[in-house]
DNA sequence: ATCATATAAGTGAGTAATCACTCAATTGCA
DNA sequence: TGCAATTGAGTGATTACTCACTTATATGAT
């Protein structure tokens, strides 16, 4: 790795350590720097401003984990399938990276609406597994929305949980459960 | 209602809106005095900072939701009953004031670590009905903060699509639904 | 009723502090 | 030597909060 880009690594690490613990608002570029042991100045050779560091720290984690859903449920066929490798995917994205993943978590209302409308988004993948299994009858019919709300919230609030302190250890212990319950969720029929 | 407790509710209702709209940190006191129609030093009577207003604000709704859902499951007897109660709550305090009940979700992670131990919670209330559920066998058992996440963000998530603009509608129109589905989580067997 | 007085509510210009960002000067590597 | 990388004091803008003052309301005596 170049200087320049170990320097910029620095500073991008430093920032979501900060941005995860304190919150973007409440973090000082002058935090940062210290954090990474550069100049406040220094940043600003990387990055126009602080707000598009933490939209590029958010954008570049939130396109690579819709890709990464994407190219997990592709190659199964039946829906338990396919959620079995939404949800492992989901789980080993968390683990490697908790900080990462922690701040694209807590700062989705942040941030959402800067997205670009082109760009993949893991909540889309979801929808169309979910939309696409209804089609086939895999499940019954309702509001796509919904199923998909309801079935994303399991695993997305237990991994609030963990970012209250509420679980220790990581998300894919928990896999199975989760792709049950998911599961479960989809299939509920009226009563 | 006397002048002055009508200022300090036309306060709190101006700060409410804001809060959601653009952020607690992104809000200033001035944007908040012309909202409420008002002079900037008057907010100052009624809170000693803008920060206590908006720990004021979630604390007070984080304690009324958790006795409203405590109350709301109590002539329960079966989980299956409980559920329904407590979803069914849930739904029309979103309802009811759906500006105040988003404030509250979006600023969890906030403010979650300045509750006092002892004030009632709505986590724990739900918590505590599915430990009760379990021990009396009325589903599997396992980790109670696992099952209640994954059950709570059932409907939590719900919501925060509503937040984000996936829903219109009121959530009480899903009740059936979410109680379902939570129960249907709740009930997942080792496979 | 009228007026004098006391208290409460409201005002908004002013203040001190903070913070994102700039830039001229410096460093150190190829 | 030349150039990219880095520095950190300085700057202007913003903002939460203060306070001396004004206005409104309540009280009570005549």
């Amino acid at each position: 790795m170049g200087k320049a880009e170990d320097t910029k690594a620095r500073v991008e690490r430093a920032a979501l350590t900060l941005f995860v613990a304190r919150g973007v608002a409440e973090t000082t570029t002058k935090e940062i720097a210290m954090a990474a042991s550069i100049a406040e100045g220094t940043i600003y050779r990387y990055f126009p401003s602080k707000e598009r560091l933490a939209l590029d720290l958010f954008l570049r984690h939130h396109r690579a984990l819709a890709e990464a859903l994407s190219e997990a449920q592709r190659p199964a066929k039946a829906l338990r399938a396919k959620i079995d490798a939404i949800v492992g995917c989901y789980c080993d994205w968390a683990d490697r990276d908790w900080t990462l993943f922690a701040y694209h978590l807590l700062n989705q209302h942040s941030f959402l609406v800067q997205v670009p409308d082109d760009t993949p988004n893991p909540v889309n993948v979801v929808r169309e597994v979910i939309a696409q299994a209804m089609k086939a009858g895999e499940i019954p019919r309702r509001n796509v929305d919904l199923a998909a709300a309801a079935a994303i919230g399991v695993v997305l609030q237990a991994a609030t949980y963990k970012v209250y302190g509420r679980f220790t250890g990581g998300l894919s212990v928990h896999r199975r459960f989760f792709a049950d319950a998911a599961w479960a969720v989809l299939a509920v029929r009226e009563r």
